[in-house]
DNA sequence: ATATGTTTTTCCATATTATGCAATAGATAT
DNA sequence: ATATCTATTGCATAATATGGAAAAACATAT
């Protein structure tokens, strides 16, 4: 051990005080996860490049943990009832709206720019978060502040990815003196995965906002960026790539 | 094979042929998944009955997998987003609660109603889908959450169509705090092929549920239809038809 | 301020434990 | 029947996890 390469052993995959066997094991379970279905044990060794040997050991705790399961049949494996309940638990555990805004200040000093949090209340749009930048401006936006559906950059957001029934009532309301082409708009938002305003309906205020959204592909919360700046509402600008990052963290990812 | 030789007779523990470091690891995860929240290291290790250091590697080598990660602020440890990920990878093999989760809209749309789907859960029915009518009111059932095995008409359907020994350490809990004669709850319910509660435990809630069995005859999930009136929940209400109907629609299939 | 009690994290020598190869058992097809 | 898959088990070796204790980090009390 008088070694002087020692610093380096092998290589820098497990530097995290973990141990090896750990996370070569958790490595396989999530190659098992991303199959479709059942999947062989000698797939799973092949897909993993590790020994048959080493992949029939692990799967053995696995099923002992009931994380996975045979299939009495083909011997196939698949994952068990306790993945189920592991997932349950993590669910249940999901706080979209704190744990957004817990960490909302990185947001704001990344971009520079006011941040805002918001959820659907009964009459809309609903402020619950403000973390404001060094130079914000005052707006008479306050905590429980209400936003308009179809004027605001939150309200788009909205507009686009809460369930249509959900928003139905405050559509009727605030769509009636709108002139636009909602399903437009609509479909723009959703596609693009952001909306904003760039002062032509609020002189002197740019925002962009982008949806937190839930498993179901549901919005739970919005995340706005405002500014007193047309440009940080142009196609190409920094913020827009910076709220869909955030926001997109914060979601759920359903691909797998 | 019925080899009694003991090469190393200290411990007769893993006949598996598994790993014993997995399964203490697989052992600490089920522990911290039972947890309420988050969970101290120190207090992990008591749980556990290892070291503290053990524990340690162990969640730091759960962390680098996104099992487990570590809450910013006291550093307490929780399940982390790959754990969602395992859980709803598990559940898109369970082919019943898919099948019937694409049909809730259906079900929406013909009573106007809220409809909520629930899987059985560590701690309980838990909700894991919504679909949301015009009118929904509750806002403090989100996705993952548990519902009361028998204030709820959802916990109602498990405690009459789920296998006894599954619903037995939450009907323990749940069932601690009952006045009421649970068998003769059961056996109303199981007869009726329906529960439903009124208003009259949670206030200003009603609502219906039936269950989806599989081949068994056992309850694999159960959908609940909710509202605000109580009459949705008279013996004679359509909301009840149209829950049970779409139910036995879903129980039917499924063979493999 | 300093002290005292928490916690979490890292270090290190030891031997316990995982490893990979290869042989066995079981299954399906030819 | 043989052939060719797959899954499972044994075994010697060395690589790796282990637990005690020390060291940081953190909070609360004096």
């Amino acid at each position: 051990m008088a070694d002087i390469s020692d610093p380096v052993p092998t290589e820098a995959a497990s530097a995290t005080g973990g141990l090896q066997s750990l996370d070569s094991a958790l490595y396989l379970l999530a190659v098992l996860a991303e199959g479709q279905g059942p999947t062989a044990l000698s797939d799973l060794a092949r897909r993993t490049g590790m020994p048959v040997s080493k992949v029939h050991r692990y799967l053995a705790s696995f099923a002992q943990a009931g994380l996975v399961r045979q299939t009495a049949k083909s011997g196939k494996y698949d994952l068990g009832p306790q993945a189920l309940k592991l997932g349950l638990a993590a669910m249940a555990r999901q706080d979209f709206v704190n744990q957004t805004a817990d960490r909302l200040p990185d947001l704001v000093a990344e971009t520079g720019l006011t941040a805002l949090l918001c959820v659907w209340g009964s009459y809309g749009p609903t402020v619950v978060r403000w973390e404001r930048s060094a130079n914000y401006m005052v707006t008479a936006l306050g905590l429980g502040s209400t936003l308009h559906l179809l004027n605001s950059a939150t309200g788009r957001v909205f507009l686009a990815f809460a369930p249509p029934l959900v928003i139905a009532d405050v559509l009727a309301r605030d769509g009636a003196s709108w002139a636009g082409d909602i399903d437009a708009l609509r479909d723009r938002t959703r596609a693009e995965g952001y909306a904003s305003v760039a002062g032509d309906l609020i002189p002197g205020l740019a925002a962009v906002g982008a949806p937190v959204l839930d498993w179901q592909g549901e919005a739970q919360a919005a995340v706005t960026l405002i500014g007193t700046d047309p440009a940080i509402a142009a196609p190409d600008a920094p913020a827009i790539d910076a709220v869909k990052r955030f926001c997109a963290a914060q979601s759920i990812q359903r691909s797998v």
